[in-house]
DNA sequence: TTGCAGGTTCT
DNA sequence: AGAACC
DNA sequence: GCAA
């Protein structure tokens, strides 16, 4: 193994967020960008169809990560944090101003929040220098590429411990500072917004994201009006906020014929945060802040054309007209690495909080990774885990931990292929966990919510491991029958360290996250979340699209280029996006399943995935098609004919595989009932009968569970995948094979790979760990 | 410090 | 080769 | 982020 020069430069890769207010930034020399990407700034109503799409999902969550599969408390979060539309309903405040606290409508949910960052740094254009104090620290975000361009990005330091003041829902007045006298808040940021007040379009904190600005707003010195005109009060609204999504007619109707003051100035959301990035309130941008009266139909539309002008990028853009760093070479295997520098400076700063790990634009620049550690690893690994099994025959389960969980406690008897049996070192993985129980009645369901939320988060993110150990550690902590109420409980669970202990304890103590506020602070949150409900969007697709400018998914339809899969996917968004019922599921299975019939009455087919492992709603089809004899090559050939019939049967409605190469045995498309129903994701599969066992255990899930037992197979020794259980096979980083092995197990019996592999079988349903 | 599943398809 | 997805 |  080559250990140390692996560590290149993670530093390289930029943050995403700062990169993006590069972008944008006003500042000085940075003219040339602005012109090349010319931000078109959304706001204005051409975000009709993003409205109606994103308020089709889920509002907060993100599509197509298999995480949650829609647990009741999900369903409810979301609920509330869709309340959008405009309607007036600004609660009848008694007093002039408000608190985002005390006007919360539905604040059961969290008490309080502050956010602070940026604390005592001035923000205001700290010198480029990078205080590099400490030769480590990476100083989160911006440090290593700051020399560009002068760092104006953001840069939370550490985040002050907040008081964790319960602000029980009174208006806790003392939120609100004294304009004139106060400079700075008890958290010593300069009062930037000290002596403006504003209103907000709509003018509550039904949205969280919403909410949070509004606290910040007031942290900063701003008071919130309850009205444009506070009549023969002292507020008179000098700046008035309209939210994402809201056009200027929205914002007219909303006021249902109360005046705008002729001294305030309308801005969109992402004002606020331009300002507090600045350090000072800055002259807004026209096109990029300020709301204003469309003139006439056409010139609404027209403007917004210049998005992505001719301009250079339309496919290749190099995203950030920065050319940021780039990525060097980054050979090998691992596409990407991700988990970046995970603490440096994190931890090192508040313990609590962590730290602001914002949207990256640029994957880090891995650097070469010594290649050949694969191997040595690996038979390092597998040494190490035999020696394991051997010594560890008598120790008790205890401890158990990582995945797939072969059921088996403490004993097992499954006999091995070379004698052995199950001994604790296969209780760690979590197939050995039982079935979880209900997210309903589970008694830490607010601390799961919560962590998944932050999960959602840093899926965003671009960091690789660091949503797995999350989902890991939630999954661990849906299948406690207790309430874990301390960090040192918590810790004691296998997949569950410490810093998620601690959150776990702080979310129970005050039953808030404070990495949590902050993460949601992010303005490009809910773009992003949005762009990423679109089948074919991921997440390197979507934070180029932001980069250039859109934000909404007509901004898209018009401007951006899309693929194939993805022109579907937003056509179907809103269809993609929301679950199967399970019996739909079935009906959809009855069609595929009578056209076979007609084909060839050997042909079977089972519906796979989330269906087999009987969830209620499914994300999406899984079909999965056998023979007891046909090859490969006739079973290729079924699957165009099926294709066909299926299609012209009006059934299919997209086949997302069609170039399909020779061979191939999958098919990715969408199908729809009848005229009139949702189009639905359908997936089917051709499986040689040698292959059935391992397809049905690959098929079948979870994902988890699949990774789970795959790498106990791999630690012993065995390489696992959809075609069956293999001994001594090989394949390079492309999965070519390199020496094909032989496959112990094969056959149309999916038990025999978990007697093969010592884990204790488990139904379906049981296999379910996210 | 290091690994974290294994594969297919499209661009 | 990278991105998205199973 | 977790665990070895
Ligand atoms: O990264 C992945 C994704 C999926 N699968 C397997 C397990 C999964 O059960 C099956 C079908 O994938 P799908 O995406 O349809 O997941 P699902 O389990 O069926 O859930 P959903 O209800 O979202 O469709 O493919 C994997 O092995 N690895
Ligand atoms: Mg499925």
């Amino acid at each position: 193994m080559s250990p140390q020069y692996s560590m290149p430069s993670k530093e390289e890769k930029i943050q995403f967020f700062q990169s993006l207010s590069k972008v944008y930034s006003q500042d000085d020399d940075d003219e040339e960008l602005d012109l090349d990407l010319d931000l078109p700034v959304p706001t204005n109503g051409l975000s009709t169809s993003s409205e109606s799409a994103a308020s089709s999902g889920a509002g907060s969550t993100v599509g197509k990560k298999r995480l949650h599969e829609e647990s009741p408390a999900d369903l409810e979060q979301r609920k509330v944090a869709k309340v959008e539309k405009p309607k007036k309903t600004a609660g009848p405040t008694t007093s002039s101003t408000r608190t985002a606290q005390s006007g919360s409508n539905n604040d059961e949910t969290d008490s309080d929040d502050d956010v602070v960052f940026m604390k005592s740094k001035p923000v205001s254009r700290p010198a480029p220098k990078e205080t590099k104090s400490d030769s480590k620290v990476p100083s989160s975000l911006v440090s290593s590429s700051s020399t560009r361009s002068r760092g104006n990005a953001k840069r939370p330091d550490a985040p002050e411990r907040r008081s964790t003041m319960p602000a029980t829902g009174l208006v806790d007045t003392t939120n609100i500072p004294r304009a004139t006298e106060i400079r700075h808040n008890k958290k010593r940021e300069r009062m930037i917004f000290d002596g403006i007040s504003f209103y907000y379009i709509p003018n509550d904190t039904k949205n969280p994201v919403r909410r949070k600005r509004i606290a910040r707003l007031q942290e900063l010195g701003a008071v919130w009006a309850d009205d444009l005109n506070e009549r023969g009060k002292t507020t008179i609204v000098s700046y008035i906020f309209v939210d994402k999504k809201h056009s200027w007619d929205m914002m007219i109707s909303y006021l249902k014929g109360r005046k705008i003051p002729d001294a305030a100035i309308v801005v969109n959301e992402e004002y606020s945060g331009h300002c507090i990035e600045f350090g000072r309130i800055v002259q807004p941008i026209p096109k990029r802040f300020l709301v204003s009266k469309p003139q006439t139909e056409a010139d609404s539309l027209s403007n917004i054309p210049s998005l992505v002008p001719a301009k250079s990028n339309p496919t290749d853009h190099n995203v950030s007209p920065y050319s940021l760093k780039i990525k060097p070479k980054k050979p090998k295997q691992p596409p990407q690495p991700e988990s970046q520098i995970p603490d440096a400076d994190e931890q090192a700063e508040t313990p609590p909080d962590d730290p602001p790990p914002k949207f990256e634009i640029f994957k880090p620049v891995e650097v070469s990774k010594p290649v050949d550690t694969k191997k040595d690893a690996l038979s390092d690994m597998i040494v190490k885990s035999k020696r394991i099994a051997d010594a560890s025959m008598f120790i008790e389960p205890e401890s158990d931990e990582e995945e797939v969980s072969k059921g088996e406690p403490a004993f097992s008897k499954t006999s091995m292929p070379g004698g052995s049996k199950i001994f604790k070192f296969e209780q760690h993985f979590l197939c050995n966990k039982g079935p979880q129980k209900q997210s309903k009645d589970c008694p830490n369901a607010r601390t799961i919510e919560m962590l998944e939320k932050l999960l959602e988060y840093y899926e965003l993110t671009g960091d690789q491991w660091r949503p797995i150990a999350y989902r890991k550690a939630i999954a661990a902590l849906k299948r406690q029958k207790e309430k874990v109420c301390t960090s040192k409980e918590a810790k004691k669970i296998s997949g569950i360290g410490q810093r998620i202990a601690d959150k776990i304890e702080e979310i129970v103590e005050t039953n808030e996250l404070r990495r949590l506020d902050y993460a949601m602070d992010d303005p490009n949150y809910e773009t992003l979340s949005l762009f990423l409900k679109i089948y074919g969007c991921g997440l390197q697709q979507a934070k180029v699209w932001i980069s250039q400018g859109h934000r909404t998914i007509d901004d898209l339809l018009k401007h951006a280029k899309l693929s194939k899969h993805q022109r579907i996917g937003i056509e179907h968004l809103d269809d993609f996006d929301t679950r199967i019922p399970r019996e739909e599921v079935k009906e959809h299975g009855e069609v595929v399943r009578s056209v076979l019939r007609e084909m060839d009455s050997d042909l079977s087919m089972e519906i796979m995935g989330s269906y087999r492992r009987g969830k209620a709603d499914c994300g999406d089809i899984d079909i999965m098609v056998t023979h007891p004899t046909a090859t490969a090559n006739e079973l290729h050939k079924v699957l165009e004919d099926l294709l066909e019939r299926l299609f012209e049967s009006g059934f299919l409605k997209a086949d997302m595989t069609s170039s399909r190469r020779m061979g191939g045995m999958t098919m990715h498309g969408a199908s729809q009932l009848r005229p009139g129903m949702p189009w639905r994701r359908l997936d089917i599969l051709m499986v040689p009968n040698e292959c059935v066992g391992a397809a049905l255990l690959y098929f079948t899930g979870d994902d988890i569970f699949n990774r789970s037992i795959r790498l106990l197979a791999r630690k012993k020794g065995l390489k696992l995948n959809q075609n069956g259980l293999w001994k001594g096979r090989q394949t390079d980083a492309n999965s070519k094979v390199i020496t094909e092995g032989t496959r112990v197990v094969s056959g149309p019996d999916e038990k025999a790979i978990f007697d093969y592999l010592g884990v204790e079988w488990r139904e379906p349903h049981e296999r379910i760990y996210h």
